[in-house]
RNA sequence: GCCGAUGUGGCGAAAUGGCAGACGCAACGGACUUAAAAUCCGUUGGGCUUUAACGGCCCGUGCCGGUUCGAGUCCGGCCAUCGGCACCA
């Protein structure tokens, strides 16, 4: 690789480029009030997902989407717009701090040298951010004010006369802290002893933590949480106009999982005591033969009867004792207990069993269900293993056996409702129940309340205090809350959070002690997007008026038609950042939790528009060279400063993009990477060649002449399909059309000047050294003013020159390609059909035929259809 | 099990229902060179066919069927791979 010489200078060029871009302060967005602000100018919002700067450094699927943003922002700094285009770290987090275990070093300082080799990393790609505005979430002017968030959330609640948040102080009822956004609970958590913190239930998987891999079990603990169930409603509504990929708006929706459907309630036989079990299918009420709690559920101490309270002590005993991945993994055997009590089914009075199962989940509905093992898999398996009644309500259309049948059917053995279908059913007995006080409608989400504490050092520590057994929240003026320093950073083994450790610092006065857990890696990056608008702000978390500006549609871009949303709520105010890119695996849980804190602080009064990513792209995953997923383990991670040091960071750039759709994934390929070095090299030497002595000069081919018409042609298809495969993202394709540009004017002797500055300025987002380089070398002998690419607008490609004298029309038999001819452009319709009958290949295969009918469409195509 | 995405040459991939395989990689051939590299020009889905020559014919977009003058594209039914959820009542 080193003793061949470099195909073009990329190795010096790319180096001038971006020292001056830094100088010229080339790519700082003003901000409204700040010098060279122009406020004729439309904004455009390009984001990507932040990364976590671990120690590995960047590897090439990183810059995957980074490039993609770069490009759609270099391309709307063409097109006239103030463009935001960020970059920050999300640099609180697990690994920097079990580094500290290991070796002592202070996360800070881990942090601050993986920030660094991340920069360098991008810096030599040549992204286009605006560095000035560069945040760190461990930076304390930045958490800061994600303990300021935390404390509108604390200090808000959700009315649900209003369905939006509003300051606790509107709250008139007793007990407050019964209704706060943030709260304290004892909950059933997911422990990880080898972590030695919590965790929430998206960062487990089989069990085992995310981090790690490491044996997580249930336990119940003291922990803050965020009340994200009563924003639910709205997280799925709001969903709905944004611009974002619908399988993850699915995703967020069944992670939200909305069921409709109505509570029941059921007396306990011979006992002062109600049972409220929900359920989807209120019509198969008739069906429910027993109902089953969840073993966790307080009332099992209160219903068991002396006779089975062994076995149900037994019972519980086993299963808090099974991790929750025994419990899944054993699931398919279904377990249980019966507790030796009766309820009364409030429809036909009769006298159902109370069984104990852990199939019935405490966190989920009411922690108890009523089995109706004719029209529920998991009842009827239930039933037939303990030998429970079996009673048929619901009647298939088709005229199979009611038992087994799930779907929706015609009511039987329902006196209420016998003959009406599900649907109507449903309703009948809903109201019949609510006539009664017996139930009511009820809408409940797999949805769970944030945990939103851990046990650690590096994160942000809650602005709290407790005093007599109760919390309350800093002053705004005691923030930030900055962690004690400490040597140890090790869990403390009891679940009592290092900084525990920090005495001094714990005591907040005589008689009060500060909150001990730290918040979640997820808060940072809840909120950055916002800090981004106004990084440096020290009064706000974002200036009034840069939020303004930078999060919502710009006239123009409104203008330009986005349809009118069909959600009529007072809630709704389109906007937020114009795209956002990056990976799946923050589909629901970052998007989720921005979604969430953005629409407490828009009803709040702090923000302009309800949601904060208005339009959404994930970026495909980059497999190794070998097609498997790029990891140490199989040794195939590619580094990125390794490409450009062969390359150069344009054809890094650009292959990224060559290889395929942007959302798909892709095996990389560094024959791949050569082939893109080649075609910028091509494009050097359309404009460069060597002297005697070895050293590039302007070409000889090139000439002030204008192109001739077929050069016109290629021009102007290049500028149609470039602009329009980046406004679409089809990256791919804009650069093949490029290559065809450049294919086209290889092959001539005089090339003409004003084509290939068209294709520098096509060029530029994608190789923007290259194309900045032969820029300025153009205008050494061929002048313009003012000679700089970026004061360049972006072309405009005129249909004129795509027209044709003459067209290829092909023509057809039976559908076949039979031949194809040159017609002139304004040949007619009975015109090519006569042209087609007289052709002579048409006619050798319609010999002997009859033709039955021509099909002619304009400009494409004859069929002549003969049997 | 449920939900979603994807299936096109040796490879990455293109194709508003209208010439399947643009563009690139790899491979092969040629030019330049003492030679190689680099560069430039060409060939390249499969099969069949004496085509003097421009060639010609058939098949081909995971499989089966349908709609249509015409299907990679639309509809119905399967299969495979990947991803997500997974006792959510």
């Amino acid at each position: 690789m080193n003793d061949r010489r470099k195909p073009h200078p990329f190795d010096r060029i790319e180096p001038k480029w971006q020292a001056r871009w830094d100088e010229r302060r080339q790519f700082h967005a003003p901000n409204p009030g700040e010098a060279g602000f122009d406020p004729a100018r439309p904004k455009y919002y390009v984001l990507d997902m932040f990364p976590y700067p671990s120690g590995a450094g960047l590897h090439v699927g990183h810059p995957e989407g980074y490039t993609a943003t770069d490009i759609v922002a270099r391309y709307k700094r063409f097109c006239g717009f103030n463009v935001l285009h960020p970059m920050g770290w999300d640099a609180f987090g697990l690994p920097a701090e079990q580094y500290a275990i290991r070796t002592g070093q202070h996360p800070e300082i881990t942090t601050r040298e993986n920030i660094a080799r991340f920069k360098t990393q991008l810096k030599r790609i040549g992204f286009s951010y605006d560095w000035e505005r560069e945040i760190t979430t461990t930076d304390p002017d930045y958490f800061r004010w994600t303990q300021w968030i935390f404390l509108q959330i604390y200090n808000s609640w959700l009315n649900p006369e209003t369905q939006r948040a509003e300051p606790i102080s509107t709250y008139k009822d007793n007990d407050p802290d019964s209704v706060r956004l943030a709260y304290v609970a004892e909950v059933p958590v997911n422990w990880c002893a080898e972590l030695g913190t919590v965790l929430a239930n998206e960062e487990v998987i089989d069990g085992k933590s995310e981090v790690g891999g490491f044996p997580v079990v249930r336990r119940p603990m003291r922990q803050w949480m965020l009340r994200i169930t009563a924003f639910a409603e709205r997280l799925i509504d709001e969903l709905e106009p944004l611009d974002w990929p619908v399988g993850i708006k699915l995703l967020q929706r069944n992670w939200i999982g909305k069921s409709v459907g109505a509570e029941v309630r059921y007396a306990v036989a011979d006992r002062d005591e109600v049972i409220t079990v929900f359920t989807t299918r209120p019509d198969t009420l008739y069906g429910g033969t027993f109902l089953v709690l969840a073993p966790e559920n307080p009332l099992v101490d209160r219903l068991t009867t002396n006779e089975q309270r062994a076995a149900v002590e037994n019972y519980r005993a086993q299963i808090s004792a099974k991790s929750d991945l025994e419990r899944t993994e054993l699931a398919k055997e279904k377990s249980g207990v019966f507790s030796g009590a009766f309820a009364i089914n409030p429809v036909n009075e009769k006298r159902i069993p109370i069984w104990i199962a852990d199939y019935v989940l405490m966190g989920y509905g009411t922690g108890a269900i009523g089995g109706v093992p004719a029209h529920d898999e998991r009842d009827l398996e239930f039933a037939r293993k303990f030998g429970l009644p079996i009673v048929e309500v619901v009647e298939p259309a088709n005229g199979e056996s009611p038992t087994g049948f799930f779907g929706e059917g015609m009511a039987i053995n329902s006196p209420l409702i016998d003959g009406l279908p599900t649907t109507q059913a449903k309703e009948r007995i809903t109201d019949w129940l609510e006539e009664r006080g017996a139930g009511r409608r009820r809408i409940n989400y797999k949805l769970r309340d944030w945990l939103f504490s851990r046990q650690r050092y590096w994160g942000e520590p809650f602005p709290i205090v407790w005093e007599n057994g109760r919390h309350r929240s800093l002053g705004e003026n005691e923030l930030p809350l900055v962690p004690p320093p400490l040597d140890d950073f090790k869990p403390t083994g009891s679940g009592e959070p290092p900084l525990a450790r920090a005495r001094d610092w714990v005591r907040y006065s005589e008689t009060a002690t500060r909150e001990l857990n730290t918040m979640p890696q997820w808060a940072g990056s809840c909120w950055y997007y916002l800090r981004f608008c106004d990084p440096r702000n020290p009064e706000r978390f974002v200036g009034v008026e840069a939020e303004r500006y930078w999060m919502n549609p710009s006239p123009k871009t409104v203008a330009q038609g986005t349809k009118p949303s069909t959600l009529a709520s007072n809630s709704f105010a389109p906007g937020g950042v114009d795209l956002y890119v990056g990976g799946t695996e923050h589909a629901v849980l970052h998007l989720l939790y921005a979604r969430f804190w953005h629409k407490v602080l828009f009803d709040l009064g702090h923000l302009s528009t309800n949601e904060p990513f208005q339009r959404l792209v994930n970026q495909g995953i980059i497999l190794g060279e070998d097609g498997r997923k790029m990891s140490k383990r199989w040794g195939n991670v590619i580094d990125p400063l390794d490409v450009i040091a062969d390359y150069g960071a344009d054809a890094f750039r650009c292959y990224e993009m060559f290889m395929g759709p942007l959302e798909q994934m892709k095996p990389w390929s560094m024959a791949g990477v050569e082939g893109l070095a080649r075609f910028l090299a091509r494009v050097w030497r359309l404009m460069m060649e060597e002297n005697q002595a070895g050293e590039w000069i302007l070409s000889s081919a090139l000439v002030a002449t204008g192109p001739d018409k077929a050069q016109l042609k290629v021009m102007h298809a290049t500028i149609k399909k470039v602009t329009e495969d980046i406004e679409a993202l089809s990256f791919n394709t804009a650069i093949a059309q490029m290559m065809i540009f450049v294919n086209a004017f290889t092959a001539v002797e005089a090339r003409p000047v004003a084509a290939l500055r068209l294709l520098l300025i096509l060029l530029n987002p994608f190789a923007p050294h290259l194309a900045s380089e032969l820029w300025e070398s153009l205008g050494e002998k061929f002048p313009l003013s003012p000679n700089e690419i970026t004061d360049q607008p972006w072309p405009e490609y005129e249909p004129e020159f795509l027209v044709e004298d003459e067209i290829e029309i092909v023509l057809q038999v039976n559908g076949k390609v039979r031949d194809r001819m040159i017609v002139p452009l304004e040949a007619t319709n009975a015109e090519l059909e006569e042209l087609a009958r007289k052709n002579e290949r048409v006619r050798e295969f319609i010999d002997g035929k009859t033709v039955r009918k021509v099909v002619v469409i304009p400009k494409k195509l004859v069929n002549v259809v003969a049997n």
